[in-house]
DNA sequence: GATTGCTTACGAATATAATCGTATAAAATA
DNA sequence: TATTTTATACGATTATATTCGTAAGCAATC
């Protein structure tokens, strides 16, 4: 079994400063928090709180400034969001997902050859 | 300028199932939606109500039974999801988020070659 | 040792989303 | 026409997410 997940909008923004960083304190997380959102340090203590209730993330309390470190795996996480889209949005179709993403944010040139031979390896299966 | 709509869960539940439609009254948005959760009536009515306060709907009130039209097109919706996306959880890489869903959703192979063809576009660009 | 600053804990306020019950009116049907 | 069904309107409740103020402890600095 594997319970699933599902941050809000906040816990996901903390969390992808935690997959940047591997782990972090409360304190780094709120400074690059605060480049995008103006609230005080509490809020995101608080949150962060929370999120250690819910399992998102585990913390290391042996000093006084505890340590956050994400349960949640990024890859875990982009699984569930991109299979949620494709579901409500693409009805179902991944290539459709897939075109929609190419064509609104062309990625560079090797970019392109690294989904190129992608898809040369599906096309075997 | 175009005001960006930010529609929640449910809202965009509602959303897909007029999309699918192009229109609908509450009734048989209310069908779709039993299928999947168990709400009341008037929930779903309220919800559309209030997506008609937000704009994210029109509806003809010209016959004692309304008619709901979505405001928000399917494209708009789905360049904004994935383009947030793309930031959030991919670290603004389009080409990860390819391969991501690609390498957990394998389309068709109809599929893959219309993708491909679309990628020798880009190239040339 | 007293003061200042940083940290966590935690209750409470506020905001937003989701749910439903009830009233009322129109339409369908008995 | 009386009854039943179906629709909208809307207030109120509940659930969830977000925000912050304040207390208390510890550590660095005066």
């Amino acid at each position: 079994m594997n319970k699933t997940f599902r941050p809000t909008e906040s816990e996901l923004e903390i969390l992808s400063i935690l997959w940047d960083k591997e782990n972090a304190t409360v304190r780094e997380v709120h400074e690059v928090v605060q480049k995008t959102k103006d609230v005080g340090y509490t809020t995101t203590l608080k949150l962060m709180q929370i999120m250690n209730e819910k399992g998102l993330v585990t913390r290391n309390v042996s000093s006084k400034t505890h340590i956050y470190t994400p349960t949640l795996k990024k890859e875990k996480a982009q699984e569930q969001f991109v299979g949620k889209m494709i579901q409500t949005l693409f009805s179902g179709s991944t290539s459709q997902l897939v075109m929609q993403a190419l064509g609104k944010h062309k990625p560079s040139d090797s970019d392109l050859a690294e989904i190129k031979s992608m898809i040369q390896k599906l096309e075997r299966k």
